[in-house]
DNA sequence: TGCCCTCATTAAACTGGTTTAATGAGAAAC
DNA sequence: GTTTCTCATTAAACCAGTTTAATGAGGGCA
């Protein structure tokens, strides 16, 4: 599969639009990545992993979630087409990965080594600049997630979900939304009565 | 106030350790900070505002905080001695700050405006580095909170609190504690019997 | 010494959410 | 068509943390 394969078509927009990249870098970078294919169900990273890919997602959807030691677990996001996935503050501190990441549907990615991609921030800025937008990226993400735990309810929560991942409440079980919201099942449906 | 001060030597060691910049780059930096003091109680942040300064604090203990249209408050982290403080969120996103950022104790700070930081990045490799590397730390403060919020219950977060953030429960009172754990202070005093 | 003032503790009623368990409802398997 | 999954709903008991309010305990200060 070669960078100039329709797999490599989204990625290559993005990459364009994220920090503009002269030609020959951005081949440089495609040809790192490889296709994937994720059923539903399987893993791309497990909690406890120490070595990291990068993932770029053409279709399907992943959660990423925390498991407690009895079992229960919490969805902490979910990705979608034209995202980035990776365990990357595993990655960052060199630290086992504290949750892991699982399809939810069947995926279609690109994948690459997540050391590959850090090590080329040394040779043009515009990969550092794209390390810098990815963690701005998620910065803002979670800290915007961390406000909504501190200052709203459960009701409050459901609704922003509503808003802020238009259509994914219909690609995802009752248990999956509930788990990101930080609630059970049971008060999610007690919820949707109102 | 010169770079030359004593007020800039912790900042120099700071960025050079981070960036390792070059002499002249790190000179061209210093000289767009200069000194403030905030006393207790004053403000570095309104939420609302919507120009922003970085800080480097020198001395003292920053919050940065929450309110809800009741007038509750939520301290979302605390900045001490060597930090860098600003609402870096609402920056990149253009939007008004979501949180305020208000001194506990008398604090020394060198200040600059962040957008002439912010231009820098596209001056010398090292700023954009300095610009990733801030991201980054940021991300994995606010996805460990994440976690903690998620996994723990009260009385585990007000343990890690005490590891995570050594000495600096003698510098705040219970209520400003209580409201970092999401708790009310009657119940972190109940936690504190046990 | 006595008077504030602020912060910490304790108790009691209350509430938003959990847990457990039973019931319903749709879809796939055969 | 019946069985058998899985997932959503509902009810009832329960619990972690809140709210309100009263009490205590220390510090600054005239």
């Amino acid at each position: 599969m070669k960078p100039a394969s329709p797999a490599f078509l989204s990625i290559r927009q993005v990459l364009k639009c994220l920090v503009a990249p002269p030609d020959d870098e951005l081949e440089n970078l495609l040809k790192l990545f490889k296709t994937r294919t994720l059923e539903a169900g399987e893993y791309f990273v497990r909690s406890g992993d120490r070595s990291f890919e990068l993932g770029f997602m053409n279709s399907g959807l992943l959660r990423f979630f925390y498991q407690t030691d009895d079992g229960k677990e919490f969805n902490k996001s979910f990705i979608t087409e034209n995202q980035f996935a990776a365990a990357y503050s595993a990655f960052l501190t060199r630290l086992p990965a504290r949750f892991s990441i699982q399809a939810i549907e069947k995926s279609h990615l690109l994948i690459c080594d997540l050391a590959l991609v850090v090590n080329l921030f040394d040779q043009h800025r515009c990969w550092e600049k794209l390390g810098r937008l990815l963690a701005e990226q998620l910065y803002i993400k979670k800290e915007t997630r961390e406000a909504e735990f501190l200052l709203d309810d459960a009701e409050t929560r459901y609704l922003n979900f509503q808003t802020n991942y238009p259509g994914l409440e219909d690609r995802l079980t009752q248990y999956h939304v509930a788990s990101y919201l930080g609630i059970t099942p049971v008060m999610l449906s007690r919820i949707r009565r109102r």
